[in-house]
DNA sequence: TAAAAGTAGTGATTACATTCACAAAGTTAT
DNA sequence: ATAACTTTGTGAATGTAATCACTACTTTTA
């Protein structure tokens, strides 16, 4: 279970996984083959049962996998078997509808604090708290014990607001402006951008 | 320049050059080397060489690329030289953010109409337009020739709304909904999913 | 003008990811 | 109890992607 021998590419597919068993477990099944849970996601039943050896022998021969037993295994694996902090840096509309956005809390995802650089925007309330200064971050970072930034400022600034997290020990970045931002080896970036999305997807339909 | 030998990874990297070349091009930069794109993009000179490769000869040895030409080119190649029409399904709160989202527009993709299954919904505005029910979508669709379809429904209205698309012609999904739909072989769907991003993050957090 | 430095394009190589295929083990049917 | 199925886990084989390294050319320097 060392992470620097697992391809970072299966560890993208195991929310997938996840994901399925969820399903499969709210709709009752006890058991599921590798051949069933491809079908499902449409792959290919080897490569699941590949990238699940990676990090365990989880499956019994003739039968298949435990839906709850592998679906709590994996979510240990990934971590998500605890609550992650997370804070949000720009309040626009994009960081509005992100703090209303109702998926993240239910799979444990739980934003804690909110920051703006815009003096103006300092101080209102959203939902549940009151938009921070960014001077604010280090305090606010250590004490509700945030793990995760998620930053949806404009591109100019997200680099500049990025680097403040990096330094307040905030290792997770959730990125919803359209630059591909430079982080350290030790920072985990995830870019969100629906733009990249589409600007590949006309090349098949033009 | 035939679509189906060009890696799909090839033309996912695309968009991202097309980016890098805008920003050079609005700082003023005739040309720029396979060198100097890679630093900017963390990428490999080589890599980004024969991605470019795939579709043409676009460079000059010793000096490098014009930035201006090559940028022209690649929005040609990813057919983004013109403008492409959207429409969204679903608008509680994250169609809203989408449809308020000031993103798209710049870059080409217009959303021009809203739909909503929901009849409490239909005939509410939002921005320009009035919402639809669904039964308008065959005729919208043609009408305004609508290409692309946003999904913003909740999960389980997903692969309905979706099939119901792809029956009317749209052959592009952007999939804001957290499910991996099944779309048939020549439709393009691109998923937009922050929570499978939090969820691989976190393997490297804890 | 000649030499040195820089760069694109690309075949060859290496690295990485997926799929195959089979032994071992469990399950079901008779 | 036995035979016929089913399915996992995994080395081996195959397929795909990234990088190397070199030639051909251009630009810059002396």
């Amino acid at each position: 279970m060392d992470s620097f021998e697992v391809p970072e590419i299966v560890v993208l597919r195991l929310p997938l996984y996840v994901r399925a068993l969820s399903q499969l477990r709210n709709g009752g099944t006890d058991v599921v083959s590798s051949q069933q849970l491809g079908s499902l996601l449409q792959m290919t039943p080897a490569q699941i049962r590949k990238d699940l050896s990676y990090f365990g022998r989880f499956g019994k021969q003739g039968r298949g996998y435990n839906v709850q037993f592998l679906l709590q295994e994996l979510r240990e694996i990934l971590g998500l078997d605890r609550e992650w902090r997370a804070c949000i840096i720009g309040v626009g509309r994009l960081g509005h509808a992100i703090i209303n956005y109702p998926g993240f809390s239910p799979e444990g995802f739980k934003i804690v604090a909110a920051f703006d650089g815009d003096p103006e925007q300092v101080g209102t309330t959203i939902g549940d708290f009151t938009v921070k200064p960014m001077s604010d971050l280090a305090e606010t970072v250590s004490e509700l014990n945030i793990a995760i930034g998620i930053v949806a400022v404009p591109a100019s600034q997200a680099q500049e607001v990025i680097e403040k997290l990096i330094e307040n020990n905030v290792k997770g970045i959730l990125n919803y402006a359209p630059v591909a931002p430079q982080v350290p080896m030790n920072t985990v970036i995830r870019n969100i951008d629906p733009v990249l999305s589409l600007q590949s997807m006309t090349f098949y339909l033009r």
